[in-house]
DNA sequence: TCTTAAATTCAAAGTATTATGAAATGTCAT
DNA sequence: ATGACATTTCATAATACTTTGAATTTAAGA
């Protein structure tokens, strides 16, 4: 599955942890799934934008419409629903209906990062 | 500092919100400051790609020399190290020389992503 | 119905990140 | 010195992400 050539030679402390772990065997073994890496790459890759840990922070303690959002951080409207987007893709917030409002609100995965 | 217009109008329950913590002022005085986002999105971008992920784990139960994971990894060498740079640029690993090969280990700040 | 406000969508332009291969650097052993 | 290996650096190409402004959708009120 993932086939690796190692190194002819390695430095002393190196060879000794591989042995530890149980060979390079049971080192690949122990590493997390290319799924769980790429799932968590792209929770960060969400993250990693200032205006969007603004959003969240001010989510924090209550729902908020788009309008005030929009104010606050004084960005064009549809640059906020490109990230609100983001966020939404990433289950970090959850967007619903009110009237002819749409209001925000953070999710417990979102919370987390807060 | 930061001006901000509200809208004219605004749905009941996000009215209510806002005067329970201070009105807009209040509000806006305990979102985190620019340069803590700032800050904080550039570590979450270091993190955002599955190879470094990956190579974090890697590192999590004894420092590694760079063609130990350049073999475990797969990747050229050009890329393992622009990966390996991107995660020393953001604190998350060190490296030192040790004769010929360069041992990278996990730092502080780095444990607490693995 | 007509108008207005709240949000989203879309395509194009702008910017940042990542990948690639060749060249360079430094270290060790011969 | 020379050769072989480990790693980095660099320029460029490829890809991904973000911004922008115009157009669209939807709901509410006159």
């Amino acid at each position: 599955m993932n086939e690796c050539t190692l190194p002819s030679s390695l430095p002393e402390e190196v060879e000794q942890a591989l042995l530890r772990c149980g060979g390079i065997e049971g080192f690949l073994r122990d590493l997390p799934k290319d799924h769980e890496l790429l799932k968590r790459s792209a929770l960060y890759r969400a993250l990693a934008d200032p205006i969007r840990l603004k959003i969240l922070a001010m989510l924090r303690d209550q729902p908020l419409c788009v309008c005030i959002m929009k104010s606050i951080l004084g960005i064009a409207d549809s640059k906020l629903s490109y990230h609100l987007n983001v966020l939404k893709k990433a289950g970090l917030i959850e967007g619903g209906k009110r009237g002819s409002w749409i209001i925000y609100s953070i999710t417990e995965a979102g919370r987390e990062f807060v």
